[in-house]
RNA sequence: CGGGGUGUAGCGCAGUUGGAAGCGCGCUGCGUUUGGGACGCAGAGGUCGGCGGUUCAAGUCCGCCCACCCCGACCA
């Protein structure tokens, strides 16, 4: 491609809303524009690295049996429906009407349409196992889309959905995706781990989500450094040390007045905050067959932790869970700042697990201005749930071994789950066994965000200066840079002439034949981050040589004009078998 | 949805007390220059986010709205 016809420029200021430093660079290389919050258009120079990551992906799912389909992103709402996601999901699912006024909807997702088409063409064992995906763009109209391509509201994600007669094929195409997820990230040079997360709204029974590492995560995750436990902090279990015993005291009540957060309680009484007992009230809506109810939800933690929203809500089996208002907490006989489990009406009490092995803790009185002390559960309240709903932290003992647990942050850039029959079972999803019975097809959905992943790729590898792509993932092999010098045609016709013969023999090679000075040419290319850059001057003509130069070193190397194509292709070939060294085979850690 | 911020030329920004819309980069033309964002001359480019109000007069003051960014809530 020569650099005088490419549609987009580089920018040598970013945009000022711009803050990561994927985003800014992406921005000033001319590889995106953005339309909206969370919407963005790709250039050329990033169709070319998406298309690049797409067919990696292709190459890896193929390799494992899958069969690429191309399914809508607008579906009627009835689908939807019937699996109640249409009621179940909020404002983040697109919706709108036809000209007949039927309800349509943006696809967010598609194990309605796989379920659709799988009760339609699968009738027999005989057709099990399938695994079929494609590339498709999605809309999920995100509260907060940021970070530039990091969380968009419209992106494109390949999705596969596996399709099996019984769990242990479910198994294996789970494993299957395991190990390929970890050859796609590894072929595009971006580290990721594999973490436990929870199901959320795709519902099932187990997932992983590959993350990449960076500060600019929004997900906290806790590894152990010891055994190499890891998982989302949504789910992350830990050891809880059990306090010591104590005989159990009388309950007192005392007088604080102006205490209403757990610090100030524990400044005041002059205990640690592991004595008190923090209430935290949520309203959750629980599906109840068809029909949902909202229930008041009082949480009991000791003072020292902080609730867990996801492990809560999947304890009250919960569709929603939101913070009560004070209206709501006072109605069932609370007090907030104030508040104890003690003397409760209408609440579906929860308590962590750590609560019953901790006596004589602190908690409110229901009652401005004063506290029990020595309250224990058992014999003063009793719950509804008691179950661990908690967050594990930094520090935190690992479950496994013990170990202490880091905390850090990550891009979720890809995930698996094993969806078993939520969907088959919701939407009619049979086949026929060997045995003659009518049974659900069990399911799985993997899905892989391509954008994202570039994104993160850019994140990875970049410095000061600009982009420094991977050689899987770079828009083109070669950056050629012409310095025609004056009056002297010469370059121009040496520069040509490389172009022409790297192209012919497949090398990609971007070739800056615009009328800038060599500063402008230089600084452009280091900007957009190809792995190679040739420069053709007037004054290496003479020489009958040509610049070689990486993007990842400082090092020049002055080569021969008649060694170029070698050269090139020596080195391409290398830093492709460097990329391929890195794609191993991954323990699989349930 | 809560908190904070920004909106003036393609990008980055200035605009004082309310009194003729500017600067740098980029863009167009001509000439010079040519190994790390060159130089000269001449140009083009504006719904000052929108609507309403106050005023003789609004980019500037007041009200409402919108968009975008950041933090939180939420979320595969």
């Amino acid at each position: 491609m020569r650099m005088s016809q490419l549609f987009s420029q580089t920018l040598r200021e970013a945009p000022s809303e711009a803050e990561v430093v994927s985003h800014r660079l992406l921005l000033r290389a001319g590889f995106i524009r953005q339309l909206a919050a969370g919407i963005f258009s790709y250039l050329p120079l990033a169709r070319r690295s998406l298309n690049k990551i797409e067919n990696i992906i292709r190459e890896e799912i193929n390799a494992i049996g899958g069969q690429e389909v191309t399914m809508p992103v607008v579906h009627p709402a009835d689908l939807w429906k019937e699996t109640q996601r249409w009621y179940q999901i909020g404002s983040e699912m697109g919706r709108f009407k036809d000209k007949n006024n039927r309800d349509m909807v943006l696809a967010m997702t598609h194990e309605e349409v796989v379920s659709d088409l799988v009760r339609k063409e699968i009738r027999s064992y005989r057709q099990l196992p399938r695994l079929i995906y494609h590339i498709q763009t999605k809309w999920r109209d995100d509260p907060r889309p940021r970070a530039g391509l990091i969380r968009v509201r419209e992106f494109t994600m390949k999705d596969s959905y596996s399709l099996d007669a019984d769990w242990e094929g479910l198994d294996l195409q789970y494993r299957n995706h395991y190990q390929a997820y970890f050859n796609i990230f590894n072929r595009c040079d971006l580290p990721v781990i594999a973490v436990k997360s929870d199901v959320g709204m795709m519902g099932g029974k187990m997932a992983h989500e590959y993350m990449y590492l960076t500060p600019i995560g929004e997900d906290t995750l806790l590894l152990c450094d010891q055994c190499g436990y890891s998982a989302n902090r949504q789910i992350a279990l830990f050891r809880k040390v059990k306090p010591p015993e104590e005989k159990m005291l009388p309950v007192e009540k005392v007088s604080t007045p102006n205490c209403k957060t757990i610090a100030d309680l524990a400044t005041l009484l002059d205990i640690p905050e592991s004595k008190t007992a923090k209430a935290v009230f949520m309203m959750a809506t629980i599906p109840q067959g068809v029909e949902t109810v909202d229930k008041f939800v009082f949480a009991v933690v000791r003072g020292d932790m902080e609730v867990n929203e996801t492990k809560l809500t999947n304890a009250v089996k919960a569709k929603e869970l939101r913070p009560a208002t004070e209206e709501e907490i006072r109605v069932v006989g609370a007090e907030p700042g104030y508040a104890s489990p003690v003397g409760l009406k209408d609440a579906l009490v929860v308590v962590d697990d750590l609560i019953p092995q901790s006596p004589n803790l602190v908690a409110g009185a229901n009652e401005e201005g004063y506290h029990l002390i020595n309250v224990n559960f058992g014999r003063d309240y009793s719950a509804d749930i008691v179950t661990d709903i908690v967050s594990a932290q930094e520090g935190s003992l690992c479950i496994h071994c013990g170990g202490s647990l880091r905390e850090v942050r990550g891009v979720e850039v890809g995930n698996i789950f094993k969806l078993g029959t939520r969907y088959s079972d919701s939407m009619g999803c049979t086949f026929l066994d060997k045995d003659g019975q009518e049974k659900p097809v069990i399911m799985g959905s993997y899905g892989i965000g391509s954008g994202r992943c570039m994104a993160c790729v850019a994140e990875e590898h970049n410095d000061e200066l600009g982009l420094k792509w991977p050689i899987s993932v770079a828009p083109y092999h070669v950056h050629l840079v012409l310095l025609p010098g004056k009056n002297d045609k010469k370059a121009v016709q040496i520069g040509d002439e490389i172009f022409t013969d790297l192209c012919q023999a497949g090398v990609e090679v971007l070739y800056d034949d615009r009328e800038e000075s060599p500063g402008v040419k230089f600084t452009d290319a280091d900007l957009i981050g190809l792995p190679i850059r040739l420069t053709v001057s007037d004054r290496m003509v003479k020489q009958k040589s040509v610049e070689f130069k990486f993007r990842r070193s400082e090092d020049k190397e002055i080569i021969a004009k008649d060694d170029v194509m070698t050269k090139v292709k020596t080195e391409i070939a290398r830093m492709e078998a460097e990329i391929k060294s890195k794609v191993v085979e991954m323990p699989f850690k349930d």
